[in-house]
Parts: C-alpha cells; structure tokens; sequence
DNA sequence: ATTATAGTTGAAAATGATTATCATTATCTA
DNA sequence: TAGATAATGATAATCATTTTCAACTATAAT
C-alpha cells in the first residue's frame, strides 16, 4: 500500500471518509497498471470482500475521477474502464484500443515529443475555447491480433 | 449531396444496398460538420422523414463506421457521436470534449505536428504490438465555459 | 418487365452499463 | 461516547444500444 497515507488526506481535504470499500478498491487498482471496468474489480473484489456492492464500486470510481487520482478511458466497447494515475514522469503513456475486444495496451513511445505537442495545444485551447482542461487523451483504434 | 455517387459506389462494394434512409443519413452528416448522436440524427430527420426508425439509425452508423466513412467518437457522456470524415487535408483536426455535457469542439492548432508524430507512433506501434490501427485520436478533456 | 434472393427496415422487446432511491450502517468530530 | 452526516448496498429505474422477427424492397437473373 504505497501512497495510503497520501490518499487517506487527499481524502480528508475533500470531505471523504476513508472506508474500507474505498481502501480496497485503491489497493487493487495499486497493485496492477490493467484498465478495469467496474465489474472487472467487483470480480477480483469478490473473493476477498463479497460484500462489496457494484454501486459502491461505481462511485468510488467516479470519485477517484473526480479528485484526479484515476484515469477513465471510454473503450469504445460500451463499458469504462479505469486505472490508477501514477505520479512518476516516467509512466506517462497512451492507448492502443482493440475496438473489437476493448483490450487497451499502453505504450511509451515518443513521449517526449508528446509532451511538448500537448503542452503548447492545452495553452493554446485553453485560452482560445476558454475550456478548463483537465485532461489528455491520445489513442489509436483497431483491431489487436487476435480480432483481426 | 457531394460525394453522393461515390457513396453508392462504396456501398455497392460492400454488398450493401443503397436505400433511401441510407441516403437520408449521409446527406444530414454531410450538410453539417457537428458531431451527432443517434438521437440527434433521429430528431433532425423526423420532421423531413417521419417513419426512420432508431434502430435504423444506429445500424446505419455502425456501416459507416465500418466503411471507414465516419468518425465515431466517445465523448464520455456515454453517448457515442458520429461525424462524416472529409476528404480534404485542409479538415484534418481533433477534440476538445466537455466532459459534463458532451460538447465537441473542433480544434486545428498544430496539425503538421500532430500529423508526423501521429505518423512516427502509428509505425512503431503497428509493428510492436501487430495492431491493425484504424483511426486515431488524440482530445483534450475538460470543462468548457459553461459547464465550469 | 417479372420474379427470385437476400439485404433492409422498423416496432417491440431485450440487454447491459450506469445511476437514483432509500433504509441501514459506519466514520469522524466534538 | 454520542451525534451528525457521509457511505454503503440492495433494489429499482434509466438510458443507450442491440436483438428479434415479420414485412418490405433493391438488385440480379430470367
């Protein structure tokens, strides 16, 4: 449990208890760098806490999203799938999106350059569309090997 | 209607057959540069076409997204929005997505970087990973003026 | 032109993800 | 420890999208 302290008060700021539903729920998103859906996690979840509700697991979710602790990515196969933001520099990353299967792989590839691109288009939209960003995206859709 | 005999081209080889709501469809996605729900289309067309059905409507979507002739973007609302793609290179842009109400804005900065970097990235990928990669996206999230 | 064939349509029902309701329970503050 | 109130979980409700299926129609062959 890495960063349970940091949460716990991340928490706190915002007028959240720290449960245990949310607890476990942090700690299984920490111990994998996979994109879950809400059931994906109600399964693992199961065997060690079956009374965990899908409810719960949908806002915990949506909360972790709205406090910036979770990335959300809409996979395109109807269902969000979501993963925990890591605050090391070294992890930032984008998708590759099976559109058949919803499989997201994650690379690194040109990040640098990435970064750059994304920092000179986010001032420039900010104050162009007077949008607050809060967030990136960049993917690529198609089929994985298996799909094709 | 533009590309009207193309699209009957581009149907035909798919053994598919050109039909009036077909036609209908196109012909709206074509006359505006918006991105639109099924919904929307449905709306848009009732007072012209009364008897489309829904269902249609999604159907309809979905071969064109098929036939690579739409863009199908999730805006997170948990609607998916369809825009045709043009031809023209002048029209190569990208997203800016209200993450509370679904607004899509267009945006065009920084094309010819976007463009090498999205060139470079889709190689690297399409070999390391053995993706077919179909389309891509790269959208900015957030909160535009109204919804803030 | 007529017909046979398969692709299309639209209404209604079904599905599946996500959200709202609400009584109960648990956390945190004083 | 008690009280205020946020969180939980079972259930029902929503809402977008799909499936089903009988009726319809574009197209190719006759």
């Amino acid at each position: 449990m890495p960063g349970r302290h940091q949460w716990q008060n991340r928490f706190r700021e915002n007028v959240c208890r720290w449960t245990v539903p949310r607890e476990v729920i942090l700690a299984l998103l920490s111990r994998t760098t996979e994109h879950l859906t809400a059931k994906d996690i109600y399964g693992s979840l199961y065997s060690m806490y079956p009374g965990i509700g899908l409810t719960t697991i949908y806002r915990t979710l949506e909360l972790l999203h709205r406090l910036g602790l979770v990335h959300k990515v809409a996979a395109g196969d109807g269902q969000s799938r979501y993963a925990l933001k890591r605050e090391d520099k070294e992890d930032h990353h984008h998708h590759l999106i099976c559109t058949r299967c919803g499989k997201i792989v994650d690379y690194r590839d040109f990040v640098q350059e990435e970064l750059e691109l994304v920092k000179k288009t986010e001032e420039a939209l900010t104050k162009k569309h007077s949008f607050l960003i809060q967030d990136h995206n960049i993917e690529f859709l198609g089929l994985c090997e298996k799909c094709r």
